[in-house]
DNA sequence: TAGTGGTCTAGACCACAGC
DNA sequence: CTGTGGTCTAGACCACTAA
């Protein structure tokens, strides 16, 4: 094959100087923010494998990677013989998300008064969990959760304090641990195990909720781990029933 | 280009039989068995692409689509200038099972009571999360679940009854309504989105169950959809939740 | 029949990891 | 250096759908 490769790759990277993207990359980003900006509505059909192929000089192989991509994250549906279609509504299923981030998600705005802020060193359960000894030193922070007014949940969160330094001190009251942690320190979250069970309410706690003892609470335990696996936080949640519930999807 | 892909394509089907599989399934297939034989533990690395490409005959890319694949089903890992491994335990997160799968999984065997079954028509809440006409024929099928000797869980599931003619015949006592779907109706299960919360045993669930009235109970509504998204069973389960708590993972 | 997605080839160059 | 996975080419044939 006389004119290798290389030359024609080469002369497409002299071509676009700020671009060192993988051309798959490029592609759906550009087909994300058609959607995003609504220029493509759901329904609407996505360019076909060779309308993209021929629009932005690739091969066949690399425009369908770039579809099979956004098909993956629900982005698209793809129905051989007819075309490739923008996805529905696109709800998201088990994301993880602080709880400022859910209420945001329904409009709502969560605050957060501060009960609790110090660094411990007697709570092994939370250590174990984070796969630290048992008698670690831990950033403790209880947070109750409130919403118009009206208390909604208590949240016990959990970190190493060697690893978070100076964080007691940053605006817990107002601001998104999640949002803290990825700004601040630089944390990539990945993912969180859950548990959830329900219980019922211990007199101390239907006093912040206000609600009777004995109610039953949906009760969550959380690790939340970084992209790289490794334990970032333990939080245990106690959530008003008649103000929460869950939403999950599970797979076959 | 003389000889064409055709004639390369139509000797390799005529040396294999019984084969109308995509290349790159078998190759999945092939190394699913030896990870499920034990004959690949996790951590052990599977062939490369460039071996498997030579071995099975295939391109280089074809290969590699199999060994994507099985990447983003979590069987292996792949690293960058190393290799392609075995993936660690294999917990299943999130996935949809039955109530008798998910006892199996923990290698208990759940019994049931069926309290009731037959059809309905004025379940107009169960109706609609089947997307169906308020008044429409429903089979209903209340299950008590129970497991060495305790009753443990309350379950009611309603069907299209024009959808599955002569399913309160088959043995639903003993069998997972999951498998009589999949293998008496062919059934493609694909997803179910839940709804969990928590609420207080009222008398009639209490006595059920064996447990204080106001016991907390885990609460979950499941709306079980096939491959193709269409809902083929709505679930209303009332769970004690002293033996019961749901682990679901989260992604950011 | 024309257009779509699904599979596949026989290579190529790159970035990266380990020796 | 070699070997790995990651990206990419310029086509091909197939199965499917709709007009």
């Amino acid at each position: 094959m006389p004119h290798s490769k290389k030359s024609l790759a080469s002369q497409r990277l002299s071509a676009r100087i700020p671009n060192t993207l993988p051309a798959y990359q490029r592609i759906q980003s550009l087909i994300r923010k058609r959607i995003d900006s609504g220029q493509l509505q759901p329904g609407n059909c996505v360019p076909s494998e060779r309308d993209l192929a021929r629009t932005h000089r690739v091969s066949l192989m690399t425009a369908r990677h770039a579809l099979a991509f956004l098909e993956r994250e629900g982005l698209v549906e793809r129905r051989r013989g007819i075309g490739t279609f923008v996805a529905p509504p696109k709800i998201h299923f088990n994301k993880l998300m602080s709880y400022t981030e859910q209420m945001a998600a329904r409009s709502l705005t969560a605050g957060a008064k501060v009960l609790f802020a110090k660094v411990v060193n007697n709570e092994n359960e939370a250590a174990a969990r984070l796969s630290l000894p048992p008698t670690s030193n831990l950033m403790k922070l209880e947070r109750l959760r409130h919403a118009t007014g009206e208390p909604f949940a208590l949240e016990t969160s959990y970190l190493d304090a060697a690893e978070f330094p100076g964080l007691l001190d940053a605006p817990i009251a107002r601001e998104s641990l999640f949002a803290i942690l990825e700004r601040d320190y630089e944390v990539e979250l990945g993912y969180a195990d859950e548990e959830v069970d329900a219980t019922a309410a211990d007199p101390f706690i239907a006093d912040l909720l206000a609600i009777p003892r004995r109610d039953p609470l949906l009760r969550i335990r959380q690790v939340i781990y970084s992209t790289k696996g490794k334990a970032i936080m333990y939080a245990l949640g106690f959530y008003r029933s008649d103000r929460h519930n869950l939403v999950i999807r599970r797979f076959r």
